[in-house]
DNA sequence: AGACTGTCAGACCATTTGGTCCAACCAGAA
DNA sequence: TTCTGGTTGGACCAAATGGTCTGACAGTCT
């Protein structure tokens, strides 16, 4: 469980005890919504999992889409970190590499959050799809630019800088939420060190360097 | 109708239909289920939108989880085909990118088969973990062994097969699961055919040739 | 024609669900 | 102590859900 608040804690512990309490009941709702999603998973269980009871939870959110938005609001922040760090003073190779490496981090250490990310989206996003046409959209164009200012400088080879951003997006998200087939295939996971710097040297090189020896011209 | 074949069955006419019934069935199932999954769609809804009563689809399926299984089951083999596809014959570029491009056209023309079964992968493929460890598993190893010799005879770069081929999945899985973000961000679609191809051309370039201009080592 | 069999729907049931109500608790202010 | 307002849980409810039962209708076989 990797709650994403850094709760600082408040004056009296009394007040913080309560604090406490609601995030464990958001933990318990990640845990369950990133498996089962909004409607698959029942206030019970999550009030269950959470060790309160049912009444309790509905005391500290008014209803369990109240509940859903709250996490999901918890998630998207540290979502859209990695890409707010791409820069243009910084080097493409750099900054990719750097990116890949944070994202992959991310599909390590928050595996619910990236998947109820993902069900929100197969489900069309009906509670962000405002921030994704605007905060998203806009942060994804700004990025574009820089990416798009290396390709004129040559240190870039011409690419889509869109379908770019979607391959990693891809790539990395993947390595979360399909994590059981990977380990049914590899028989490894993230959690393994090796495993992980593998997973990142790989994608790194694929990207920047490409698979074919010589790179045709044309 | 007139049925088209008068094969010997036993009632044409009566065993189609029953047959293009259950098909309704398994296509409004495959459209709930890929939505909310399989504790989230209720049998009430898909029966409603298959244009049956929830008594003719248990007359059919006889529980929830059979039908839901009947789907997936449909699913699996044209999800590996492409897959079967790579040919130790072929050249690493050609195989590649027909195999990008297939899958793209699988992402684009059934988003919802994509889309269930990356919501089975998220739960942990309760009902496909047997399959993925065996078919699948020997299908990934034949496979490497052919990316393998292509790096042996020097006509691929170094690379670990299954990060690559994890890499092709992911990416082009992304354009099914997360269509609803990309649209937000591009404004387009798969069945765009300018923007399919760009997808199909630019995920072809990256992994191939590579971002950077000219590597100065090896 | 009549019996048989496969196909289909309406009424019905037990359980689960999200959510409400009310009574009780408990720390601190008076 | 008593009062008070935030906090907590057990009992409860109406709706939805997966699934069953009974019976009807339509072809087919004798």
């Amino acid at each position: 469980m990797t709650p994403l608040t850094p709760s600082a804690a408040v004056s009296p512990g009394r007040a913080a005890a309560s604090e406490a309490r609601k995030q464990r009941i958001r933990d318990a709702a990640l845990s369950l919504f990133s498996q089962f999603g909004l409607r698959g998973a029942s206030l019970d269980a999550i009030a269950n999992q959470a060790g309160v009871s049912k009444t309790n939870l509905l005391y500290y959110f008014p209803s369990k889409e109240k509940l859903y938005i709250s996490v999901l609001q918890q998630i998207l922040n540290t979502w859209l970190e990695p890409i707010r760090a791409i820069d243009a003073d910084q080097s493409p190779e750099a900054a990719i590499n750097h990116y890949i490496r944070i994202k992959v981090e991310l599909s390590r250490d928050h595996v619910q959050a990236s998947r109820l990310f993902c069900l929100e989206m197969i489900q069309g996003a009906p509670l962000l799809k405002e921030e994704l046409h605007s905060d998203l959209r806009a942060l994804v164009e700004e990025k574009s630019k820089v990416i798009e200012g290396w390709i004129a400088h040559g240190s870039l080879l011409p690419v889509d800088p869109h379908h770019l951003i979607y391959l990693l997006w891809g790539t990395t998200q993947h390595y979360a939420d399909f994590a059981v087939q990977i380990e049914a295939i590899s028989g490894k996971t993230l959690a393994d060190p090796e495993f992980f710097e593998a997973t990142v040297d790989n994608i790194q090189r694929i990207v920047l360097g490409g698979l074919l020896p010589r790179p045709k011209e044309s």
